[in-house]
Parts: C-alpha cells; structure tokens; sequence
DNA sequence: CGCTTCGCGCAAGAATCTTTCGTGATTTTG
DNA sequence: CAAAATCACGAAAGATTCTTGCGCGAAGCG
C-alpha cells in the first residue's frame, strides 16, 4: 500500500492530469505524463487501490439541472458528546439535499452544503428538518451567489 | 442544446450511475441503463455538450497525500460593490490552498474551501495572504474534524 | 562481482469505442 | 386520416484502446 513517500513525479502527473479529466484515454494519460501505456496503467491501478484515488465522478450543471440553490449551513449543536455527534453525522445522511457534510471545530458543529431545486424547498429542508432535529441549537445559512473557484484540486508540490 | 424538460428517464439514469462512477465503460453504463452503447454514448455526448456534465474528476484521498488540514473561512469585506466583489474573487483563483470558493448572501460575503498540507501552512495563509489582503474584513475558520458525508451528488427527481 | 528486484516498453489478443446504416415508432403536416 | 418527416434505437464493422505476458536494462544488496 504506497504512501505518498512512494510516489514519484509521474505519479502526481498521473493525479494532476485525472484531477482535471477523470475520464481521459490511458494512451493519452501515457504520452501526457512520458511514459508507455502499459506501466501507465499499473501505475494508476495502484494507485486506485492504495486508496490514494478514491473514485471518479462526473461534474454535473446544477442550474441546467432545475437545481437553483446552493447553500452553506452552519449547525450547532446543544450537547457535543460523542454520542451526540455520531447522531447528527448520521441524520445528515439521509437528508438528500445535504451534498455533503464536515464535522468543524469552532462556532459551529457542523458544516453542510446543500443544493436544492428552489428557494422554497431549502427554506422547508432548514425549517422543519434541520432546525427541528433533536440537539439542534444553532443554524446559520449561507446562500450561495456564485461559484467563484471550481477547481476542486488539491495543490501539488511544485 | 437539451436542457432539463428535454431529459427522460433514461438521461436521469445515465447522470446519477457517472456521477458515482465516472469512469465506467460505455457498455457497462448502457446495460446500466437499459438500452444498447451507440444510443447510450450519443446521450452522454449531448449532455457533456449541453453541459450538464461538466466534466470528470478523480476524487483523491487528501490526507493519503500529505494534506492534513481542511477548513472552510468565511470573509467579510469592507466594501461590497461589484469591483471589490470581483477583486477578491479573483485573488482567491491564485491562491492554490482554495480549493473552491464561493460568493455567498448573509453575515460573510466569500466561503472558501481550503486544503493545507498542515496547520502551520494553513495558519501561514490565513494570516499572510488571507486576513492580509485588501479590503479583507473579517475571517472566520472552521477546521474540519472529519468528512462525515461524502456523496457530491445532487438529488435527483424519483 | 553476481544475484535479486523492480519498472519500463514491445507485442498480441481481448475488450471497448465509434461510426454507419437500416428499421420502427412517433409526430407533423397536408 | 394518410403521407411524410423526424427521431432514436440497435446491429454490424472498423478503429482505437485496454490489458496481459514477456524480455530487457538499471539500480540495490550480499
């Protein structure tokens, strides 16, 4: 299982290029980082199962969606015992407008983001679910204007 | 170009199997969804086309990869015309440590999603780049304890 | 020095992608 | 209502890509 100590600079080629296109040919992948396909494709392999790759996703257009409202919500809790957190954590999994959620430290408890399809539907999600789930004190709202960064990359050495 | 009214079921199906998975094979999403590849390939074209599919990206394990620390901040200015708003937002793309950012409505005017080697790094930023920049206000950090939800997806109809 | 280990790259077979084309269903139009 | 047009599906075939199995050379080690 490599660490990142096992990786050379092909690798984070490798992980710059799939950053920027999951869905690139492994030929293509091969001639862009300077080497053969073969080795190229192990490499990624390994990669996928040290866990260092966690999976692919396609970006999709929320608004062309029907999607109108992305939204930050700042949750705090009464009780921040284990239990408690654990709790929370997992109602949040079964709310389908809550793209995904951190545990925070600070003010708050919890950070969601939440895309929803309008202003309604977000205001009855935060009313009478979120702020009328057990142990919820406080919620903040952030409503999104604009995507202003989408890169979604992890920066890289050099 | 098909937006949301022109999308049937089988699209819908199409967006919510290459958004868990985006890079599965072409047959394989076709007999997913229920019809053969050519018919299938030409919708996932004309929904990269439409952009509704923004693109592809290989998730990565962040801390796998030496980057400890992940932060949201949220920033208030000074002054909120359009030049300062886009002043600012432009000066988050240089920064490498912002993952995404976004333009929100509330007590802040930014949220920025943040991914640091360590603490020092990031505390380096926060206050050398961060809280040091023009027409900066406030700044307000919530560091992650843990990924507690993880899908990225949005919901979809049914 | 010789052995082992490791990763690259060539080559070949398997799988996939992608285009072309014919068919049937639905819609539009006269 | 019928004829024409439009549309998308699915089969088939050629091009591309994936994937595996070796041989080779370069380091690391006894």
């Amino acid at each position: 299982m490599p660490l990142k100590a096992d990786l050379d600079a092909i690798d984070w080629k490798i992980l710059r290029e799939l950053q920027q296109d999951g869905r690139m040919t492994n030929v293509e992948l091969s001639s862009r980082v300077g080497i053969s396909a073969p080795p190229c494709l192990r490499r990624v392999r390994r990669l996928e199962e040290a866990g260092i790759i966690r999976g692919y996703r396609a970006l999709l257009n929320a608004p062309a969606l029907g999607m109108d409202v992305v939204a930050f919500c700042l949750i705090g809790l009464h009780h921040q015992a284990d239990a408690e957190l654990k709790t929370f954590a997992e109602r949040t999994r079964g709310w389908p407008i809550v793209r995904d959620a951190w545990m925070v430290s600070g003010e708050s408890d919890f950070l969601l983001h939440c895309v929803a399809s309008d202003l309604g539907a977000f205001q009855t999600f935060v009313i009478e679910e979120l702020a009328s789930a057990p142990n919820v004190d406080t919620v903040r709202t952030a409503l999104t204007i604009r995507r202003v960064k989408d890169e979604g990359l992890v920066a890289f050495p050099a």
